[in-house]
DNA sequence: TACAGTCGGGG
DNA sequence: GTGTACGACTGTA
């Protein structure tokens, strides 16, 4: 029999192969058994080789031997014993005996998800469409009908169950939980249990859903579920397939970009989906579609590529690729960075081009931004571990592609094709909202691509190259910088791959863009303009008034939309209060057409800040104006001088709820001991007990972070003791922007 | 004054 | 399962 539709589930059986789910074009869903054997590889000296294939044939289960050339991105062709295994699932042990039994033997390909394996060898990733020659329920062949990089794909008809609890676990024991099923929506108690189980078992027979969409079901409502089907013994076929438990994943944390991240726990099903809206990356911010779109890209599963950590989405690429074209991924990293002489430990230091802005108010600047720029660099150029590079020439490359922009170039591809759609894509057209998605989705395996160059333990990472993607970066802007100088722009700043310019004269579309194809020129690099400024502000530091920092400003661009970096407005931990007044201040600035209309509007930023602090005064603010939100940095133990996010989550221990590292908690600031009022206590805040003196401290020091930018100085300053502007370069490799 | 703790990026 | 920057700034002792 032939079917076609769509991959939506794949994991390993337990015999010989996978199970395949497919959403059939005739609404069915098709549970497939596919055969698929597994290899690894193993390199080392004969001998040992002989041994592992003695100790291989020896074993119970079959193994297929052969040896065979692959190449070794670092040293080349190389000749390997490959080692085939019948049944994906007992990969993992056997692997493991054998890596235990043969330490000294390099391996690769040992620890590679099915599912990669899969769409490396077939085509078929998650989401595709694909056709199907079955047997019974065997999959006889299969073969793609789209591509990961297709703009438009066609979409799986879906059936969606929404489950939510009816108030926060993570403060409040909930009462009841809302079931919605298409336009139906009603919600049970949670007690008696039983009723709960015995409706969402009638809707799962009844309607078979092929996701299931929650609010905290990875941390709360499935595990209260599962243990309610055990303790009542009631079955429930949450897993579309019977023969398999949910599978859950313990709460961890870990240390990711220079921070502790915190995940809570998981739970997946099999044949059907779980996803968890408050426990799948960045899903506020791209929401299925962009989960959905980075299924695709990377060829892992739905449930896990929603739920993925930065650096997994694009190894999970880089694998795909390897695969695909005959390289060997290491098992682990084969290669230890290279000692440096003093001088490359000073260039390697170097991050990203950090230029001193021009301290005060500007009018007229233009913006210009690489687009995408160390993707970019690393695709242009062909930056990749494997190949070698001395010095820094903006050429693009013409030599055989390395894996890292072999990976990435479809994906920069793609993206900048949605980019460019969304351009000049009318406000109505409703595939807007999916480009926005899957472009934020590709965007951030982009980003973290370039940061998994210069991870130690990334398969295909070397620290230098990392660094030699920084150092084009760098190049690229200086040469910036030349070409603005050269059509007679004063530079105000550099920031990574961002500059900013102006002129005596307010330059016009023919100025800007001959500035823009100069710099591209130059550069070799996409360039595209961030905006005309009417003005914009660069601040000093706070410390010392004469010394500019690189990334606080603020500007209107010539339509009055605004543009605001590093002030109190920007931060995660600032109460609410703070940033809408700074806004505020800022869309009411914007009125003014010029730098010298400011001071017309000032009566207006007065009044506006007066409503602002009497608001205050009088109690009048909402309460979730005031909370601040901040993450815990380490165990509340761990704690030398307990800040006030320690202190309130040490109330919130007190009554019972822990948190970990790596979890943002709410507070409100209080007089007295402790001084916080944790957000997520079962007892609301005392409006008496708030500490409004402080709040308003915070209040007028954010007012005057805009205001003293472009209020003029009662005295100007002595031009001597205006800063000197100094070229500095400094670590900020983390600033890749796209 | 020194040190400990937190944030940033884009859209 | 995986990036242990780095500078600016704030709060506390």
């Amino acid at each position: 029999m032939k079917i076609s539709g769509w991959l939506f589930d794949i994991y390993p059986n337990m015999v010989n192969g996978l199970t395949l789910w497919l959403i059939g074009d005739d609404g069915q869903r098709h549970c497939l058994q596919h055969e698929f054997a597994v290899r690894f590889y193993a390199a080392g000296p004969s001998a040992q080789l002989r041994a592992l294939w003695k100790f291989l044939e020896e074993r119970e289960e079959p193994v297929k031997l052969s040896r065979t050339e692959r190449r070794d991105i670092y040293t080349g062709k190389i000749t390997v014993l490959a080692c085939e295994v019948p049944n994906p699932a007992a990969l993992r042990d056997l692997f493991q005996q054998v890596s235990l039994a043969f330490p000294d033997l390099t391996y690769y390909d040992a620890d590679i998800h099915l599912a990669l394996r899969y769409a490396a060898e077939t085509g078929v990733f998650p989401l595709a469409r694909c056709e199907v020659e079955t047997l019974g329920n065997q999959v006889q062949a299969i073969q793609p009908l789209d591509k990961r990089w297709e703009l438009d794909p066609v979409a799986p008809p879906m059936r969606i169950l929404s489950l939510a609890p009816d108030d926060d676990p993570s403060c409040r024991t909930p009462k009841g939980i809302i079931f919605q099923y298409e336009r139906y929506s009603y919600r049970l108690d949670l007690e008696p249990a039983r009723a709960v189980l015995v409706n969402l078992r009638t809707i799962l027979e009844r309607f078979d859903p092929d996701l299931i969409l929650t609010n905290h079901g990875d941390t709360w409502l499935i595990p209260w579920l599962a243990s309610k089907i055990k303790e009542l013994g009631i079955s429930i076929p949450i897993n579309r397939d019977p023969a398999y438990q949910i599978l859950t994943h313990k709460e961890h944390t870990y240390f990711s970009y220079g921070k502790i991240v915190y995940r809570g726990q998981q739970s997946q099903f099999f044949g059907r989906w779980h996803l968890d809206k408050q426990n799948t990356m960045l899903w506020s911010d791209y929401g299925l579609d962009g989960a959905l779109e980075m299924a695709r890209v990377t060829c892992l599963p739905v449930q896990e590529a929603a739920r993925l950590s930065p650096g997994s989405g694009i190894s999970a690429m880089q694998f795909v690729t390897a695969m695909q074209t005959g390289i060997l991924i290491p098992w682990r990293k084969a290669q230890a960075e290279k000692p440096k002489t003093a001088l490359e430990l000073i260039r390697a230091d170097m991050g990203g081009m950090v230029y001193q802005p021009t301290i005060g108010l500007h009018e007229n600047v233009i913006g210009i931004d690489f687009v995408s720029m160390y993707p970019g660099i690393m695709v242009h150029f062909n930056i990749s571990p494997e190949v070698q590079r001395s010095g820094v020439a903006l050429e693009p490359s013409t030599e055989e592609p390395g894996i890292v922009p072999q990976t990435l170039e479809p994906l920069l591809k793609k993206r900048i094709a949605y980019k460019t759609a969304l351009f000049d894509m009318p406000k109505w057209d409703d595939r807007r909202e999916k480009y926005k998605a899957r472009s934020s989705a590709e965007k951030w395996l982009l980003v973290t691509c370039f940061g998994y160059l210069g991870y130690k333990n990334a398969r295909f990472g070397r620290i230098e190259s990392h660094e030699a993607v920084t150092a084009y970066g760098r190049e690229a802007l200086l040469r910036a910088k030349e070409a603005a100088e050269e059509l007679g722009y004063e530079i105000l700043h550099m920031y990574v791959d961002g500059i900013w310019v102006k002129k005596a004269t307010k330059p016009d579309a023919d100025d800007i863009r001959k500035l823009l194809e100069d710099v591209a020129d130059r550069t070799g690099l996409p360039i595209a303009l961030d905006g005309m400024y009417r003005w914009v502000a660069f601040l000093p530091s706070q410390v010392n008034a004469k010394v500019p920092v690189a990334n606080r400003y603020f500007g209107v661009f010539q339509d009055g939309s605004t543009k605001v970096r590093g002030i109190e407005a920007r931060r995660r931990d600032t109460a609410p209060l703070l940033s809408k007044t700074q806004m505020g201040i800022l869309e009411i600035l914007a009125k003014a057409p010029d730098i010298a209309a400011i001071r017309k509007v000032m009566p207006e930023v007065d009044r506006f800040i007066d409503s602002k602090v009497r608001a205050l005064r009088d109690g009048r603010v909402p309460l979730e104006d005031l909370v601040m939100r901040q993450r815990l940095s380490r165990e509340l133990e761990a704690y030398r001088t307990p800040s006030p996010a320690a202190r309130a989550a040490q109330q919130l221990a007190e009554v019972g709820k822990t948190m970990r590292a790596g979890q943002s908690i709410r507070f409100i600031i209080t007089r007295g001991k402790p001084g916080v009022h944790a957000w997520d206590l079962p007892a609301e805040v005392d409006r008496k007990s708030i500490d409004v003196q402080r709040y308003q401290t915070l209040l007028y020091r954010a007012i005057r972070t805009v205001l003293d930018a472009v209020v003029p100085l009662e005295k100007p300053p002595d031009l001597f003791d205006l800063p000197v502007r100094i070229e500095m370069p400094i670590k900020t490799d983390l600033m890749a922007v796209c």
